[in-house]
DNA sequence: TTGAAAGCGCTAACAG
DNA sequence: CTGTTAGCGCTTTCAA
């Protein structure tokens, strides 16, 4: 028992398979008679049409490839979240790959992705290596990179700068009076991002002077547990920093709970801080500090992008959308007006 | 400047089309000498295969379609995480679609990635009502459906008994010496698993003749945040509680941060009790009870199926893969030896 | 080991 | 308003 095609219900309905086809795309010139004779057919026979043969003969598909390096951390689904949202109602449909970080996985996959002739692709990030962007220019298609601007881009580019939320945030902490700053991470090898806020931090540290008093860097990736674990390790060994700088929020949870474990006071003896703006963030016992970053947004600016790059649009290519993230949780800092993450254009 | 086609290789390599696909494939029967001429210039014209023309010939596909209702809430990445990997060297590719929730949206997701042709199909949950579920079995492939177990499968069914999640949890808190429950939750209309589980649990308080002393169930989707404000609220109302069920862990979480805002006990004047065993949950300044959902094994196992029924062992059609989640966080109760989440199959 | 013919299920372009 | 013809880019099948 085959599943129908649009030729057998044409037949059911007595008529050709073009007719068939007008009348289930709601094409105008097909009488209301007819149209509903071959609705009827289709519905009854339970009719799924054939999208590889539609794409295939009109040479276009409705698939944006996405290609995300994690599906463990929850800013990488929100933001195919806002992704997805965006492109609803486009009649586009996102089609999503885990990279894992690995660098050699990404080409597979986007090879992969490409093969299904995508009408766009979106990756995270502007540093893949030149046999991959090789691919992505010769797929002729919309390249969005994400979530990074710090790089040179292939196409489209929507993201923030993570060596500038580093510096942002060191600056507002030396502002916050601390001095004393430890550093805890994670995975830097893999999570670049994570990296360049790191590199941006000491940029700012050294130019007052200051430097990381104490680091500590684990190979795994980032968690709440280990957090915790590479905090508790460190005040143990370095009991008067007064500020601990984490690669994430879920880094710097951590780390609030550990000194929660050890009795130190929050901010008062310890500053924490952390990046993303977890929602997390906000319920936590005692605040801590964070860069929040607009993962839904990015994602929906990209799906707008691609929207109107795939529309046509010719302006539409060759663009970088800048979001600037907002700092909170330091006190007399974040009194500033919350701007909202606007996104500003740069030609 | 269009892409390349499988022809113009075969042009540039002085061979047929025919050969060119061969050698591309690495079938057998091409002499070492042309293979290696194909393959040279198609990597000189960077030849990216159309695998739509591939699987409308072939007749086959390695789509795997999935379909889960939110991206916000981890543990649906999570899940989608296990598949993929689970998927990893197969040549399947997993291809996601968000439903938020919508039985509509639902629907119309599952129609338009049925309509690509995957070669099976994994959703969320049992409770798709009779259109989409004809949807599903006229499709005529493997039809996993992922994360529950209380109702009747169409085909694969892979997940664990809310109902009794709910059930082993009153008896676990019970049997601790707990009289006095609150419940609190969140979009129960929606998340018709987490409905389960509250009433599994009441089911198993009216035994013991008891039952919620108070309800708190708000429309919004799971929070911390909310968890915090519900449960704040609640115990202003009714401050003599000495236990509080919460729809999931991220609720109950929330409920933690409340009471020790409140300088209330936990667990000792209150005991939290969530579901899902996040990992947040193990970092905790204080202990909350919950049931350890083995949302990457589920999404591995579903994998697994969806390979041996693509593969067409007869035997892979029409099974349950039954998970039995793990109560952790009751003192003297999670002193069972924590056995692995074993699958056991009922056929 | 290689090639030619036919066709997968659909739509574009043209004719009626 | 409806039908016909010709592919889309690839694989299958059969023949050489």
């Amino acid at each position: 028992m085959r599943k129908p095609t649009l030729e057998e219900v044409a037949i059911e309905a007595g008529v050709s398979k073009m007719t068939a086809s007008r009348a289930l795309r709601g094409s105008a010139d097909v009488s209301k008679e007819t149209r509903e004779r071959v609705i009827e057919a289709a519905t009854r026979m339970s009719y799924v049409g054939n999208r590889l043969a539609l794409s295939l003969s009109s040479q276009r598909t409705n698939l944006v490839a996405v290609v995300v390096p994690s599906m463990s951390n929850i800013v990488f689904p929100e933001v195919l979240a806002g992704i997805s949202a965006g492109l609803d109602g486009s009649g586009m449909q996102a089609v999503f790959g885990i990279s894992d970080y690995d660098v050699a996985k990404e080409r597979d996959i986007i090879r992969d992705m490409l093969s299904w002739q995508p009408c766009a692709i979106i990756v995270t990030g502007l540093d893949q290596p030149e046999e991959t962007v090789k691919l992505l220019q010769h797929a002729n298609i919309p390249v969005i990179q994400l979530m990074d601007l710090d790089g040179t881009p292939i196409d489209l580019n929507v993201g923030l700068s993570h060596g500038g939320a580093g510096e942002d945030m060191a600056r507002a902490l030396v502002g916050a009076g601390r001095r004393r700053f430890g550093y805890v991470g994670s995975a830097l090898e893999k999570d670049l991002r994570a990296g360049k806020r790191k590199a941006g931090f000491e940029r700012v540290l050294h130019s007052y002077g200051l430097h990381f008093v104490n680091q500590s860097v684990d190979d795994a990736f980032s968690s709440i547990a280990l957090g915790k674990r590479l905090t508790l390790a460190m005040l143990a060994a370095v009991p008067d920093l007064d500020c601990i700088y984490y690669s994430n929020d879920d880094m710097a949870s951590g780390g609030l709970f550990a000194c929660m474990e050890l009795g130190v006071a929050v901010p008062e003896k310890i500053l924490i801080a952390g990046f993303n703006g977890l929602d997390l963030v906000n319920s936590l016992p005692a605040p801590i500090a964070t860069s929040r970053s607009p993962r839904r947004a990015m994602g929906e600016v990209a799906a707008q992008l691609v929207r109107q790059a795939v529309a046509g649009a010719q302006d539409a290519r060759q663009k970088t959308v800048v979001f600037k993230p907002v700092i909170t949780g330091i006190d007399g800092y974040d009194d500033a007006p919350d701007e909202p993450e606007t996104a500003r254009l740069r030609p």
